[in-house]
Order: C-alpha cells, then sequence, then structure tokens
DNA sequence: TAGAATGTCGTTTTT
DNA sequence: CGACATTCTA
C-alpha cells in the first residue's frame, strides 16, 4: 500500500492512474482504509480501486454492446444460474440425476476461470458432461443474452473478449491505467491472469504481491505458475523478496514455518521476526464438537475477562478459523446459549437470504419488465393462486407472441385464459408491474411524433421522477402484498426477515437509483453491520486469506476434516499441499496467540463418526507447542457427561408427538421425526497419535468405525436404531489403560 | 392449488 | 440431520 502511496507521491503518478485489484470486497476496503491512513499526502481517491469482480463490471457497462449486451444487463447470482441450468437440462431431455445441473455448472464455471468461451473449449474437454458439455454452454450463454444477463464469470471473460477482439478499447484502457497493482496474485487464475497481461501489456507497469504458500484456490482454477511465471511475463522485473515478518511472534512462525515445510512444490523461504516470544502454540483435543465449542468458548471468556494469562483481549480481536462452513455451527450455537456476541464472515450474504432475493426480484422487474427470472422467482410469492397450471399458461402464451414473461403475462390476463382468484391477482401484479415501472421516470416530455409508441426506440425523454426510489421501493414492496407476506407469517423468523428488508430499503439512501443499487447488491454488499458493539468473527480458512487477529482458534484439526478427504480424493499430493497451504494460511493469521483443536467424535449427517487427528498436528514442533490435555487421554473424563447429554437428546427428538415448524425457502408446513434418527452408542476405543517424540492416546465413542492403530471395531445400526457390532478386532478397553 | 407426507441424498473451499 | 424433490390428500 505504500507503494501506491509512494508512487503517488514521488513520481508525479496521479490516483486516478491507477488501478489496484484485489479478490476480495474485504480486501478492496482494508486497502482504500491504509491508503487513508498512510504517511504520504494522497489527495484524491484511488477510483479504480476494487476486486476483479466488480472493476469488470464496471468496465463492461461500458462497452456491453459489444458482446451483444445491453448496458443494463443483471448479473446473476450462483442460484439464478442453477436456474437458469436446470430449464436447459429439461428442454435438451437430460436425466439430472444422473448428470446434475451441479456438476454442468462446475464445468461451465471451470471453463470460464480458463478465459474459454464455448468456441474455444479445447478438444480434450469434448467428453465434459456425457459428451453434452460444450453444447449446453453455448447454449447457456445465448440464454444469459437473452435475458441480458451475465453470471459471475462472464464478468472477467466478455473483458477479456472485448480486449482481445477491440484492440482500440484495450488501448484506451492501457492509456488509462498506467500503473497496475495487484493483491493476492497467487491466486490468480487464467482468466484473471490474461486481463491483467493485456492491460499491462503496453506500458508494463504492474506490481504483484504474492505469496506461494498461501495459494488456497487451487479448485477455482488459480494458477500457482502465474506467480512463478511473472518473471518470463514481464522482462526485467523487480522481484523483491519479503522474508520478515511483522505480525506473528516466533512461536507461532515457527509452527507455520515447520507445517509448511512438508511441502515439495513450494519456492521456499525462510520468515523471521524481531517480535518478543510470548506463549507457545496451543493444542488441545476434546470429546466432541459441542466439547470443543464449549472450552473455545469458555476460553475467549477467560481473555476478554484478562484471567487468561495473557493480555486482556477485545472480542473484536479474535477469530475462530474453521475449514468447512458446517464447522460454524457448534459455535454459533454454543455462543447464542452464553451469550457471547459473534459475527459470521462470509456466512450466507444479505443478499442470499430469501426475502432480499424476492424484494430484489421486484426491484429488478420494475426496472427491466423483460427480466424472466426475477418473473418466474416473484409470480406466486405472496401466493396468488398461481400454481404450475398458471405459470405454464403464462409461459405458453408468452412464447407464442414471442415476448418476455411479464407480456405474456398480460395477454394472458386480457385473452382470460387464467381463470378465477387467480386470474385477478395476476391481473393486479402486471398493472401494479407497469404502474411501478412508469414510477421510475417523470412525466414525458418532448414528444416528436404521436404515432411512435414508447418501445424503447421512440425519442422520448422523461423529466426527473415524481416519487424517489426509495419510496418507491417502499410502494412496490407494499402494494405488491409482499411487506404483508411476512407480517401475516408466524414463524419466528418471520420478524427478521421484516426487519432486513426493512434495512434493504434504508440502504437504496445511498445509491441514486434502483438500478446502481442492484449492482451493489449483487456484487458487494454483505451481511455485516457491525453495529452493537465488539464481536468474536467466526469465519472460513479461505476467508481469513490476508486478515489477522491477535487471538486466534483453529478448531476441527481431524484428519478427513481438515485435510478434507474430499480435497485429498480428487486431487492427491497436490489436494494434501493446498490442504496444507491452508494451514499455513491459518496459523499465520495468528498475531499473539493461536490454539489448535480436534475432537474425536463428531456428527455426521446425523449419524456419530470419530476420527483420528490432523496429520498436520504430528508436523507441528514440538518445541512451540504446548499441548494443554495431558499425554493420557483426550476428553476422556468428559465421556459419560457426552452420552447421557446426548441420550437426553434423542430422548427428545425421538418422542412421538415431538412436531416442528419448518419455516426455510420453498418448503412449509410440518414435518415428523423419522424413527431410523438420532442413534446414539457408547461403543469406546482408543488410538494413539505422536507429536514429536511423545504418544498421545485418544479415546473415540459414538459407533461407526472406531479406529485403533489400523485395527478396528465396526458398529452398525439397523433402521430401529438397535446397535449391533459388526467386527471387532482389537479389544478396545484392554489395550490402553485409562 | 396448497399443504402434508414420504423419499433421496449430500459436507470442502468463493467472486 | 436437513435441503429439496416427488407424491399424496383435502
Amino acid at each position: 500500500m505504500a507503494r501506491v502511496a509512494h508512487l503517488i507521491e514521488h513520481h508525479g503518478v496521479r490516483a486516478n492512474e491507477i488501478l489496484a485489484v484485489t479478490f476480495t470486497n474485504k480486501a478492496a476496503q482494508e486497502m482504500q482504509t491504509r491508503l487513508e491512513k498512510t504517511p504520504y499526502s494522497v489527495k484524491e481517491p484511488v477510483r479504480w480501486l476494487g476486486t476483479f469482480h466488480s472493476i469488470s463490471a464496471k468496465l463492461l457497462r461500458r462497452h456491453a454492446e459489444l458482446v451483444d449486451l445491453k448496458a443494463n444487463f443483471t448479473i446473476l447470482d450462483s442460484d439464478d444460474q442453477l436456474r437458469i441450468i436446470k430449464q436447459l437440462l429439461k428442454v435438451n431431455n437430460i436425466d439430472d440425476k444422473r448428470w446434475p445441473a451441479r456438476m454442468l455448472a462446475g464445468i461451465i464455471d471451470d471453463w470460464k476461470n480458463r478465459a474459454l468461451t464455448p468456441d474455444k473449449v479445447p478438444t480434450a474437454d469434448a467428453g465434459a458432461y456425457n459428451n453434452k458439455g460444450v453444447e449446453l454452454y453455448a447454449q447457456y450463454q445465448t440464454r444469459l443474452r437473452e435475458l441480458n444477463a451475465v453470471d459471475f464469470g462472464d464478468l472477467l471473460l466478455h473483458m477479456v473478449t472485448i480486449f482481445q477482439t477491440h484492440p482500440d478499447v484495450l488501448e484506451q484502457y492501457q492509456r488509462w491505467f498506467r500503473y497496475i497493482l495487484v493483491d493476492e496474485y497467487q491466486d490468480t487464475n487464467i482468466a484473471q491472469y490474461l486481463w491483467l497481461r493485456l492491460l499491462a501489456g503496453g506500458h508494463k507497469n504492474i506490481c504483484c504481491v504474492g505469496d506461494d504458500d498461501q495459494s488456497i484456490y487451487g479448485w477455482r482454477g488459480a494458477e500457482v505458475g502465474n506467480i512463478l511465471r511473472f518473471e518470463k511475463d514481464f522482462p526485467g522485473a523487480h522481484v523483491v523478496r519479503l522474508e520478515q515478518n511483522y505480525r506473528s511472534t516466533p512461536h507461532i512462525l515457527a509452527a507455520a514455518s515447520n507445517v509448511i515445510r512438508g511441502n515439495e512444490s513450494r519456492l521456499g523461504k525462510e520468515l523471521w521476526t524481531d517480535k518478543p516470544e510470548g506463549e507457545k502454540v496451543r493444542l488441545i483435543g476434546h470429546w466432541d464438537g459441542e466439547e470443543e465449542a464449549r472450552w473455545i468458548g469458555e476460553e475467549i471468556d477467560a481473555m476478554q475477562g484478562g484471567t487468561r494469562g495473557v493480555r486482556p483481549m477485545n472480542l473484536d480481536e479474535i477469530a475462530i478459523l474453521v475449514r468447512a462452513s458446517h464447522q460454524m455451527r457448534a459455535f454459533e450455537d454454543r455462543f447464542l446459549t452464553i451469550g457471547l456476541p459473534y459475527k459470521v464472515i462470509g456466512g450466507p450474504r444479505f443478499y442470499e437470504r430469501m426475502e432480499i432475493r424476492d424484494a430484489m426480484a421486484y426491484f429488478r422487474l420494475v426496472v427491466s419488465p423483460e427480466d424472466d427470472l426475477a418473473f418466474e422467482r416473484i409470480v406466486n410469492t405472496p401466493k396468488r393462486g398461481l400454481g404450475d397450471k398458471a405459470q405454464q399458461t403464462i409461459q405458453r402464451t408468452a412464447r407464442e407472441h414471442g415476448v418476455s414473461l411479464v407480456q405474456g403475462a398480460r395477454i394472458a390476463v386480457e385473452q382470460g385464459l387464467i381463470k378465477g382468484k387467480g386470474g385477478a391477482a395476476l391481473r393486479d401484479l402486471v398493472e401494479g408491474l407497469a404502474r411501478w415501472n412508469a414510477m421510475t421516470r417523470g412525466p414525458r416530455i418532448e414528444i416528436e411524433d404521436d404515432s411512435v409508441i414508447d418501445d424503447g426506440t421512440a425519442p422520448v425523454r422523461y423529466g426527473p421522477p415524481e416519487v424517489s426510489h426509495i419510496e418507491l421501493a417502499q410502494i412496490v414492496l407494499d402494494e405488491s402484498g409482499y411487506t404483508a407476506h411476512w407480517q401475516n407469517d408466524k414463524t419466528p423468523e418471520a420478524p427478521g426477515r421484516l426487519e432486513n428488508l426493512k434495512e434493504l430499503v434504508n440502504q437504496l439512501d445511498n445509491f441514486e437509483n434502483l438500478q446502481g443499487f442492484l449492482e451493489h447488491v449483487s456484487l458487494v454488499m454483505d451481511n455485516e453491520q457491525d453495529s452493537g458493539g465488539p464481536k468474536v468473527s467466526i469465519m472460513t480458512l479461505h476467508a481469513a486469506k490476508g486478515l489477522e487477529f491477535p487471538a486466534v482458534f483453529l478448531p476441527g484439526w481431524e484428519d478427513g476434516l481438515f485435510p478434507s478427504q474430499r480435497s485429498m480424493d480428487e486431487s492427491g499430493l497436490k489436494g494434501l499441499e493446498e490442504e496444507r497451504r491452508l494451514a499455513y494460511v491459518g496459523i499465520t493469521r495468528a498475531e499473539e496467540v493461536c490454539t489448535i483443536s480436534f475432537a474425536a467424535n463428531r456428527r455426521v449427517f446425523g449419524q456419530w463418526q470419530n476420527a483420528m487427528p490432523s496429520r498436520f498436528i504430528d508436523e507441528l514442533p514440538e518445541d512451540h507447542v504446548e499441548v494443554l490435555t495431558p499425554p493420557g487421554l483426550y476428553g476422556g473424563g468428559q465421556m459419560s457427561a457426552g452420552i447421557e447429554t446426548r441420550a437426553a437428546q434423542a430422548n427428545v427428538y425421538n418422542s412421538p408427538g415431538w412436531k416442528r415448524m419448518q419455516s426455510r425457502q420453498g418448503q412449509y408446513g410440518m414435518s415428523q421425526p423419522r424413527e431410523s434418527r438420532n442413534t446414539v452408542i457408547d461403543a469406546t476405543a482408543v488410538a494413539s497419535f505422536t507429536l514429536g517424540e511423545r504418544v498421545f492416546h485418544q479415546k473415540f465413542g459414538y459407533g461407526g468405525v472406531v479406529g485403533i492403530e489400523g485395527d478396528k471395531v465396526e458398529v452398525e445400526f439397523d433402521k430401529a436404531g438397535t446397535k449391533k457390532v459388526v467386527a471387532q478386532y482389537l479389544s478396545a478397553k484392554d489395550d490402553v489403560p485409562f
């Protein structure tokens, strides 16, 4: 960052000649604030600072017509994307059981990450998705154009295409962005790399910051090769190695270094620091995931109260970093019960919530009535008595007339194709949409020819709207019945959803019109409202990239979870090494205190499963780690309490009259617990693992496969939940005394 | 058509 | 377990 400021200060570079690119919005914000805090006198803001995606979106709006789009295209999220793909599969008579839509979405994303348009997909990939991948990809792109929409991948891909096919446009931006700065370069994929290389092609004033040991996005097409090839791409590049670390204590640094040493493919570097020694990295094992959450909760309390032997910590200084987002739940549950304030970062985003997406769909339709996806989403939300049949009628009418769904609906209403209550409700909706759309503009002025219909081509202009976009948004939500829908809803979530809708409308204040707002929401907005004082952060290791915290907890270090079994199965050693880099990233997020933990037992899909401690734990340097549990047994003392708790819980869930309201997206109504679930057993066994020279023993339980140094006890359940020992290769309890 | 019951399957990681 | 699809019922 200082580098940017330096350019501005000493080389007469103007702030708006700089293009600064990050991967995440958080990093962009961070850059912005750092820039403001810099010792240099930056007078004007760096205007072109943002993520690859947000900058690409801005550029693409200027040149949309070059790729057959209109400037007001909508940006689809992965939900919309999936819906379109499902529709395509249906049209093509493809069984999405055997060939899931998700898979195709992944393949398409992958191609887009590699900057491959349908015509450029290499023949080697022709077999993808049952030989139909490329064909469907082409259809998908066509459909997106029809909808005047792009997905995330398109934002970059379209810009690369434009740069490649329109040298004049490219040159304009090469002149414009005379200096380019890229953060986290090790995570660029091919599309991003081309994007950068094209833009920097003329002047080659490009500065990239990155660390090959922190490359954790291989699965998203990131190419560490980009960073290794940098000097070749930009001959004469000056490489600066930064090996002094200003963040972590020596113990933490040593732990991280020792783990990452296990990787074979790396450039290799030795980090050092002149920070005071601090405390060792701490390691603790637990009986199960709930105990782990409980223990961490207590630790945080103690840290906050200053009774933990380290300086008193503010909740903002503490983070819990998990491998997979499902791990977050145990912590949320626990922290809610003990009233510990927390925030989930990078969890479900604000705009991904059902009510926000519904509201946005209404806004989208108001702004652009041809947005069929938005129409499909809200025709029957709130319930208007328009079921499958009615919706099919609308679809058919639209198709017959070659018009959008809204138009189709209007025709269907006029021709009386939909009878009864549904018909009346649809008429209301269609009329409402027309009315609201008209409210986005003021009165029509400068009519040159009365005979010209306002179809978008007529030379008409409008005065300023009479209603502000904020009022309009409120009107749309109220008149459509959407607000009432949630007011009448009795589920416990309803008040929160109304609250969110209010927040959504409030946010509009920061924008000039609905359009600008829609763009912001789809690209930037997250659920961080940062209100109500300091909070513990809970996030994935991936989301923690680039961040730092005085105190970090790293739970769930079990083989299979971390390193992730899937990563190892799918990518072998490469996968394992990426997992190890993730471990490295995790440890190095900590400035002063780092606590690693694991649990012997965890519930997976409602079944108890157990796991060995992560192999990365074996790679921790003994001298820099303090093991909190004595080398006897991990979590042993908790066992009986654990089983009692769970048995009690199972009784509640399995009691015959027990019912529960469901109130999730799309689903409604009551559901009963199923017999075969919530099984509990009390089988225990012991396994050992090593840390440096020392051997530790760990007790497992709860059934499933119980591992003992290669030998095992297997337990199975029948439908009624009766336990049965399938195989017992070793007598568990007798082997290790405890 | 809406709601209720039953069936099936999945947990990496994200802009 | 819980999300989602499918099938059954009023």
